[in-house]
RNA sequence: GACCCGGUAGCUCAGCUGGUAGAGCAACGGACUUUUAAUCCGUAGGUCCUGGGUUCGAUCCCCAGCCGGGUCACCA
């Protein structure tokens, strides 16, 4: 204990000095009558209705909570705990609780979980208190959480945190610490949760039929991404963790399962920034007898499904920007938008005059880019930065597109879909391929790919084109990432935000 | 992976041309029975990220590393 530093070494003592005094610091349960919201509520109500006693006092409440607040004044004292529901005001009062009582209250800290009970009252300055009657310790804190001090602006109710909890690394790493003292977090994850079940209400609504397809994989594919590799020992075979589910949802669409989703998480050995974390939630779903067209207007019911339930507006704030939901996005074509910008028509450059452009706008590593990165690349550059507001990008080059079908009346594109939001890629969809023999070339000219160098290229899956030959029904298909539709709609500028443990390096 | 910025008390930060460190909050002791960033008086608290180097002497300068943030690249 010699070696604790002197904030931990006294709450060691006071934890001893509980159990001395016949106190239990870590309690089984707690019968809480009321959240601190509920019991406010209460009271309000009991004013409204006029039935406070002669003192003001309204009925018994019992609440539990996180004491993050504490003014001592001599023989009495305010705090605040802190419960799901928020905060409220604790009195208490040395002729109330009695001599005992209130002298056990210099063994509690910021930071401990007590419980409290006594009667709702409202104090000269209008905050509706408990006036405690007697406290329980539920959980005695020995590491002090970084509470800032909370300045609320009598005039405009404006929050200011004094000196609170900074430290972008230390907030990752002890998340539960972040939450503890950061209301506004724990909202931003609450909001996450009923984006989350807003999703699944609106596939299950839709017909969609909820599956779980394998995370270790034998075989990766479905996207272009380095995958994790693992092994398993009795089978003595190397694993994969998936980078996408979309090849095991389409042999279920084969199967004859003609809607299924898969929410779920997956892992791509990729670099970690604002918008990639290693792993990441995913929402797709495959739709037979669907195209791409369809799916467009599916995404966006779904976005205005979500926006109306979860935040029931249709406008948000992202990054200072307002974005507008409002249906039908718009849509460019890929090739057609890249042509504008460059202000001749794309068919008439050749590759060569292609490369030029984009090495006049420094774009780096163009060695060996096919004529479909090339696009890809010039597009990001010229035309990506201004997709702010809602936008379908239709009919990628085929190039880049090994699972879509080419587009009705021009083969060297493909019917394929993602939508942009605040510059962000959320959606991405195809008219999935069904011709076996197409998708066996598809697969080749990746691995074609592979050959050359390119180890996120996607491998030849001849289980899928097997059941690709059984006959997959035209199919619509689109994948979303949830993560970053979690950022858009809590104006978080990284996905290590809307994540609850980030993956970050090991702290030793 | 490249470049830029950062790592000092539990937290937020300051620290001059190099002389082994300060503040506010939290904590501790005292005063205070309606406060709310409570107030007032006092006290204690440090692996200055790690390891080398330069120097009489390094939180500070140099090198290497670790961790984080940002930008770019990569991630169709």
């Amino acid at each position: 204990m010699d070696d604790l530093s002197q904030v931990l070494r006294i709450r060691r003592e006071k934890l001893d000095r509980l159990r001395e005094r016949g106190i239990e610091p870590y309690a089984y349960n707690f019968d809480a009558t009321h959240r601190s919201s509920g019991a406010v509520d209460s009271f309000e109500e009991a004013e409204a209705a006029g039935t406070l006693d002669e003192g003001g006092h309204a009925g018994m409440v019992r609440v539990g909570g996180r004491i993050v607040a504490w003014r001592g004044h001599g023989k009495s004292a305010f705090a605040h705990v802190e419960d799901a529901g928020g905060r409220i005001q604790l009195y208490f009062k040395k002729d109330v609780i009695g001599e005992e009582a209130f002298a056990d209250l210099d063994l509690t800290d910021l930071g401990d979980w007590i419980g409290v009970e006594g009667p709702l009252f409202r104090t000269r300055t209008g905050e509706v208190t408990v006036r405690v009657d007697s406290w329980t310790m539920l959980s005695k804190s020995l590491r002090p959480l970084p509470f800032g001090k909370v300045e609320v602006d009598a005039d405009t109710g404006e929050r200011t945190v004094h000196s609170g909890f900074a430290d972008a690394e230390s907030r990752y790493r002890q998340r539960y610490a972040d939450l503890a003292v950061h209301p506004e977090v724990r909202e931003v994850f609450r909001i996450r949760s009923r984006v989350v079940t807003a999703l699944r209400g609106f596939m299950d609504g839709e017909g969609f039929l909820e599956v779980e397809t394998p995370a270790l994989q034998p075989l990766y594919g479905g996207a272009s991404a380095r995958p994790f590799v693992t092994r398993h020992n009795a089978l003595d075979r190397t694993m994969y963790l998936r980078i996408a589910d979309e090849l095991y949802l389409k042999r279920l669409i084969v199967g004859g399962l003609d809607r299924v989703y898969e929410l779920s998480k997956d892992f791509r050995n990729e670099g970690i920034d604002r918008s990639h974390n290693p792993e990441f939630t995913m929402l797709e779903w495959y739709q037979a007898f669907s195209d791409y067209e369809e799916q467009m207007d599916l995404v966006e019911r779904m976005c205005l499904h979500v926006l109306d339930t979860v935040l029931d507006t249709r406008t948000i704030t992202y990054g200072g920007k307002e974005i507008r939901f409002e249906a039908p996005f718009r849509r460019i074509g890929l090739v057609d938008s890249l042509s504008e910008a460059l202000g001749t028509p794309v068919a008439d450059l050749s590759d060569a005059e292609l490369r030029a452009r984009a090495k006049k706008l420094g774009v780096p590593e163009l060695e060996g880019a096919g004529r479909g990165k090339l696009i890809d690349k010039l597009f990001g550059e010229l035309v990506e930065p201004d997709l702010i507001q809602p936008t379908f990008v239709l009919d990628h080059p085929k190039e880049l597109s090994p699972l879509a079908k080419p587009k009705r009346g021009d083969p060297e594109l493909t019917e394929r879909f993602e939508l942009y939001i605040a510059g962000m890629e959320a959606f991405n969809a195809f008219s999935e391929l069904n011709d076996p023999l197409d998708q066996r070339e598809r697969f080749e000219a990746q691995a074609r790919l592979r050959d050359a160098g390119d180890d996120e290229a996607q491998t030849i899956d001849e289980d899928y084109i097997r059941a690709l030959e059984y006959g997959l029904p035209p199919t619509g298909g689109v994948g979303m990432g949830v993560d970053r539709f979690v950022m858009l709609l809590t104006d978080q500028s990284s996905i290590r935000d809307v994540i609850l443990f980030p993956t970050l390096r090991s702290e030793e």
